[in-house]
DNA sequence: ATGCATGAGTC
DNA sequence: ACTCATGCATA
């Protein structure tokens, strides 16, 4: 009856990548915050059309597919922050969304998310799905700055790219392929994703606890960011060639004896809302307070809720699974 | 496998 | 109040 909160002294949290990955981090979000035109600007301009927006958004949402097709021009430019991320299509797709292959099963490099009216319109009408998918600015490199091997002291246990070596941990392709060979491998072992995450305490590795059986197979499935793809790796490298090993010694394995507590209960949005909120964030991905708390209204929802809704859709836009970049 | 949530670290 | 790494709860 232990509270799952134990787990926490040895999270992985900012204390262990920072020092790790101090440009790849801090580059991408100087990158953005650079980039960031006036806030001001945004909220300007979305507060001059906001309830008509909103009305609009929340019209179309609802009915999904909603004729009207009104060139409501809105900022010329977007936030840097989805432009980054070369994956914006995300608004209708999701809901409409069984499973991530589909999201790595674009085939086409998402435009500039440069969105309108008629973009949403388009989201939301079956028929004009590439109507106006102009690229406009044409990033020529999404990719933030190079990997940087930190001669730290340490007992750092990720693998620079040697001269000679195969590709570093930085490499993408590299993280996919070590994240494939890495579950099978696993289910070879016939070891859970859990079993996994709690194996790892056992290492004992500096800084490096416990892990769920989310993260582990979203790490397998390559649904975590590349900062927390690269930090995870030698972790669950080092787990698998031991458990391998070990393996090899005592082939026998006793099975652990399940049983647990359930305890917080999971609020869920109902689809008419969250295709809302989609259509909320598919026009301002970074509402204010304020828009917050007017969706939250409209919608009946809890502005808590509305708040981690939009923060959770925006860290989903980050993470990897950029197919069509290689 | 994924949605909603928490918490540390920042800005 | 945001980003990020993570996790509980659940489809």
């Amino acid at each position: 009856m232990m509270a799952m909160d134990a787990k926490q002294p040895f999270a992985v949290p900012a204390a262990l990548q920072e020092p790790k990955f101090p440009s790849l981090h801090a580059g991408s979000e100087a990158m953005r915050r650079v980039c960031l035109p006036a806030p001001q600007l945004q909220g300007n301009i979305f507060g001059s059309f906001d309830e008509s927006l909103l009305a609009r958004a929340e019209a179309l949402a609802a009915a999904d597919l909603a004729p009207h097709a009104k060139g409501h021009h809105l900022h010329p430019h977007f936030k840097p922050d989805a432009a980054f991320h070369a994956m914006s299509g995300v608004p209708c797709a999701a809901a409409a969304l069984p499973h991530p292959a589909a999201l790595a099963a674009h085939p086409h490099p998402l435009p500039h998310p440069a969105l309108d009216g008629g973009d949403l319109l388009e989201h939301l009408s079956p028929s004009l799905a590439v109507a106006g998918l102009a690229e406009p600015p044409a990033l020529p490199a999404p990719l933030p700055p190079p990997p940087l091997p930190a001669a730290a002291a340490g007992p750092l246990p990720v693998p620079v790219g040697a001269p000679g070596a195969p590709a570093p941990a930085a490499d993408p392709r590299e993280l996919e392929a070590f994240a494939e060979r890495f579950k099978q491998r696993r289910v070879r072992l016939g070891v859970t994703q859990a079993d996994v995450g709690a194996a790892l305490a056992a290492l004992k590795l500096p800084g490096v606890g416990s892990l769920s059986q989310s993260t582990i197979c979203r790490f397998e499935s390559l649904t975590l960011s590349h900062n927390n793809m690269t930090a995870l790796r030698p972790v669950l490298q080092a787990w698998l060639e031991g458990a391998e090993a070990a393996r090899r010694a005592r082939p026998a394995g006793p099975d652990p004896p399940p049983g647990a507590e359930r305890k917080r209960r999971r609020t869920s949005i109902a689809a008419p809302e969250r295709r809302s909120l989609e259509a909320y964030f598919a026009l301002q991905p970074r509402p204010s307070a304020e828009k917050i708390a007017a969706i939250a209204e409209k919608l009946d929802l809890k502005k808590n809720v509305v708040r981690v809704w939009f923060c959770n859709q925006r860290q989903k836009q980050k993470r990897m699974k950029y197919s069509a970049v290689h």
